[in-house]
DNA sequence: TTTGATACGGCTGAATTTAGCCGTACTTGA
DNA sequence: TCAAGTACGGCTAAATTCAGCCGTATCAAA
């Protein structure tokens, strides 16, 4: 894994956040997680736009940051299962209501947020 | 500017808040502008941290993003001033929510976030 | 025996953000 | 005239994340 060589920031709540959230999928990891959807696998299916191997890194990364638990059972063929922990489910009405912020604002963001021309493709 | 080549994930409200927030010194930005810290001089001082060159940048994404507006002064010396937008302002309560979150977790956060070793540095 | 499902990890290069250098122009005050 | 403050932008390299390739292993069913 990389390194980071930078010092992260932290001298502020929502810098913490951020850190956590930081990750292309990892909110639709989380939310998936929530929802039920636990095994690596299925995940996969869900995300089909991501690539096996960065849906794991960014579950590892989630289970080092305490947010997520993973399970692994002692059986063949290999069972792996992750749930939300204590900490991860106090992250969900935060989420809620930050997701709630961006719909409430959709229209307006979604002309205003840049998006690549996809004549310049 | 840079242009992005690929395709910018917005079906899910949280990824238009993270689209908006992402940026190293945006939160400093727009938590400093709402206390009235709204010189670019000012906010410079304010986050020395920051390069002067990384603040212009991450600035004028605000305001493309319609978060913070910007007003030149047409007088000698030149004299510019940012301001929250209205919907720059509907953040203010999604992001206290967000910290206080991350401030109510510090300890068991930053015990599991990766910092670098300084030994390494 | 081959195929498909389970799960995991090394490696490379593209895309993107951040850091930090340089220089422009104007005005006020020492 | 010279320094210091105002604001702006081009350019390069470092740091980081993302995309996608390859290969490992086990087991069940066709």
């Amino acid at each position: 894994m990389y390194q980071k060589k930078l010092p992260v920031e932290l001298e502020c709540g929502l810098h913490l956040f951020m850190e956590v959230m930081n990750g292309k999928w990892k909110i639709s990891l989380i939310w998936c997680i929530y929802n039920g959807i636990n095994r690596p696998g299925e995940l996969q299916r869900r995300i089909p736009k991501a690539s096996r191997r960065l849906l794991d890194t960014q579950l590892s990364q989630l289970v080092s940051h305490g947010i997520i638990a993973k399970t692994v059972f002692d059986q063949k063929p290999p069972k792996v299962t992750y749930e939300l922990t204590p900490l991860g489910q106090t992250l969900i009405p935060v989420i809620e209501s930050t997701a709630r912020w961006g719909e409430m604002h959709r229209n307006e963001l979604e002309q205003l947020i840049q998006t690549p021309d996809p004549l310049l493709r």
